[in-house]
DNA sequence: AAGGTTTGTAAAGAAGGTTTACAAAAACTT
DNA sequence: AAGTTTTTGTAAACCTTCTTTACAAACCTT
């Protein structure tokens, strides 16, 4: 039952080399002696972690020309040419993989799809498949492969438990059985938290730089209302990984049938999907969103009822979200603000009027820049990240089935 | 700007202390060989950091006769003989002081009493003066003290931002001021978050043991709608401490005036008070919740029509909260339920009906056991505990204005 | 009373971080 | 152009901490 741990002291180490790893993913490229001022490490355990790294393919070095008096720094950076990691988006219709370098830039050459198969077997053979092609297309040490799949995740037991549009994931553990097949580690997050990643760390530095940004919210008002929050720097996953269902909160007594069974849930009257369901009950055919915002920015169809009557609900979802997750942003992921450019303003006024104003003035509410491939790279990166340290205690911990054992959070200033 | 860190083999030995604390905390008293046993950490290491904290007053030594072969233990609990810590606690009305061990356990006899002042100097006075009392009474040494206060408080600055009961404190550092007059380390909690700590270290063993419990959510429906969040171990606090405002979502168009200075607000209509409103109204005098409950199990009123007014709202809030959340228990505070046994199993059925399956499947609503006396101590417990090691990422962690530092979280399995 | 078992500590050894010293590499100065 | 200054990065000695090993203490069983 102890489960004998390694020496004790080797974990400063490992430490040391995740905090590396951190301010690298932080701040971008720097040099060792950066590094011993940002962390106040001293320089030569920076460079036994730097080391430890660059021999584990993590990081690379590399010049650059810089003016300045003194000896020129030899720059670090997240290994992209030495290494590269794998992302898998799995969707209801299709499926695609992506290489990156663990800096999470995008290879987009390296996109491989495919449609989502039918049964789980052939899932895991065209995975393989497509593994192969984008891996061995570069001669760099694969490191790792992330997963962003719908639905219900067990983060501890890497399985899937529920996903109404991906059956045949439920029940399965997609990341064990490809870590077996490829040899590498995987792991699989939750889409929605997959974006919540991606912007923790890859998001916009243009637009407001949220890298590194510990609260915040993204909200997919695409197919359904779903969410990920971003709670003192760490994924909120909640007992079982179900917090943040805020689309099924009841909003509409005795409305719509929901997916989850029960009538009048906040994600029929509020997402991309509510408001094609609208239109597509009143010009009497089926009708998607993207069709939508053709032909309405074509003039061709005018929406603006159906806006009305979603936007109110919109945006007390985002009120009750700021309300009660107190983010310094909420990122929105939807195609339903390209209608028109005046939307996305009446959403913000309607949710002032609604939100406490002190939540409210702390916030700030902007569309997400993030995709689901790269939140599928930025889980891989992260899991291979916090594996530095053993133990430590982020979205990937492993199952803690008793408290046995206390955690000890620890940094430097 | 890069902080001279101390000597970092020391972070060890911290962590060392903080996981010999955590366990006592959570499991008990126990013996230097427990320890090892649940931490996996060697001998020699534990009687190190334990005959450190013995130094510092955090444990104390006893003996008890237990049977079994070879030499008995020598057993090791959080002090409460050689040690105590003082909990504050400010009301609209009054405040009272407490002292505690270090284990939590109030000692009652030691309560002091007092009216909230009516300006913050005299406040602090008056602290002093019960602080002396409170203190001196005993032989032991004071290792500090918690304040648990209704309003919004800016942990990292220590200071009280918004309190619309208790207005003396805006803007004041009351747990900067008393730690200078006092000499010791003074904490300041917003009420529902120090519940929520109670809880977490002190919760009723008996009922379901919830110590140790890592998510879940303490509801306050007495004055207002408060709420505090532990997610995965920690007080959910958001930005700037303003997460868990549930009791201010829209709900009611156009409804009654909230303090908050908009209408129809969530706790308008779903507290304690909310109730006694509604009773006010319809007798005609304004009624508090005890003489309601009095009055109603004396039979001398009615307020059935009230109640089924309120308990949709209330039924809804918790629905939002275990959807959101995903918590594992909700813990409920209010009087409310003392009207009648079956008032609490209404609540479950209505808010079965409203919530997700499988997250309100998962989630047991019980009512709370903790007070916020020892919300308080469990605060300045909670601090000194985590100030055995620096740059702890807990609630008080200091201000970190720029993340310049990476964190590393760490512990053993 | 002897043997067995568990507990707790002391001493030696190992691992890691820090301090000190120094070489390397570029820009600035004379 | 040569020397000086500044900054970077590593090597060696030293210090702190944890671990391994050994052992004494205390109690139970036989």
């Amino acid at each position: 039952m102890p489960a004998p741990p390694q020496s004790r002291p080797r974990l400063l180490r490992q430490m040391n080399e995740r905090s590396v790893m951190r301010v690298l993913q932080q701040h971008g490229p720097c040099s060792r002696a950066d590094m011993t001022r940002r962390l106040g490490i001293t320089a030569p355990t920076i460079s036994k972690a730097v080391s430890s790294l660059l021999r584990g393919r993590m990081l690379e070095e590399f010049d650059s020309k810089q003016d300045g008096v003194g000896r020129p720094a030899r720059q670090l950076r997240l290994a992209t040419e030495t290494a590269q990691v794998i992302g898998l988006v799995i969707d209801a219709q299709d499926c695609h993989l992506v290489s990156a370098g663990l800096d999470g830039q995008l290879l987009d050459e390296s996109l491989c799809k495919f449609q989502t198969p039918k049964t789980y077997r052939s899932l895991i053979s065209k995975v393989v498949k497509a593994f192969d092609q984008v891996s061995n297309g570069r001669a760099v040490e694969t490191l790792g492969l992330g997963i962003s799949m719908p639905g219900l995740i067990d983060y501890r037991q890497q399985r899937g438990l529920l996903s109404p549009n991906v059956p045949i994931t439920n029940g399965q553990s997609l990341a064990r059985d490809l870590t077996e097949t490829l040899g590498i580690g995987c792991v699989m997050l939750q889409e929605s938290h997959s974006l919540c990643l991606a912007q923790h760390h890859y998001g916009d530095t243009a637009g407001g730089n949220s890298r590194g940004l510990d609260n915040f919210v993204m909200l997919d008002i695409g197919a359904g209302l779903g969410m990920g929050v971003m709670a003192g720097g760490r994924v909120l996953t909640g007992h079982s990984g179900l917090a943040g269902e805020l689309g099924h909160l009841p909003r509409i007594p005795n409305g719509r049938a929901c997916g989850c069974g029960k009538r009048g849930c906040l994600e029929t009257v509020s997402c991309d999907s509510a408001l094609a369901w609208l239109v597509s009950q009143r010009i009497g055919r089926s009708i998607g969103i993207d069709e939508i915002v053709q032909l309405t920015q074509s003039g061709e169809l005018s929406v603006d009822d159906e806006i009305a009557q979603v936007l109110p609900h919109l945006s007390f979802a985002i009120s009750a979200v700021i309300s009660l997750y107190n983010p310094s942003k909420v990122f929105i992921c939807g195609r339903m603000f390209d209608l028109d450019d005046k939307l996305f303003d009446r959403l913000l006024e309607a949710t002032a009027a609604d939100t406490l104003a002190p939540a409210f003035a702390d916030c700030e509410i902007v569309r997400a820049s993030v995709s689901k491939s790269q939140g599928a790279v930025a889980g891989i990166i992260e899991y291979l990240t916090d594996s530095l340290v053993p133990g430590v205690d982020g979205l990937f911990a492993p199952a803690n089935d008793s408290t046995d054992v206390a955690t000890a959070t620890a940094g430097t200033r």
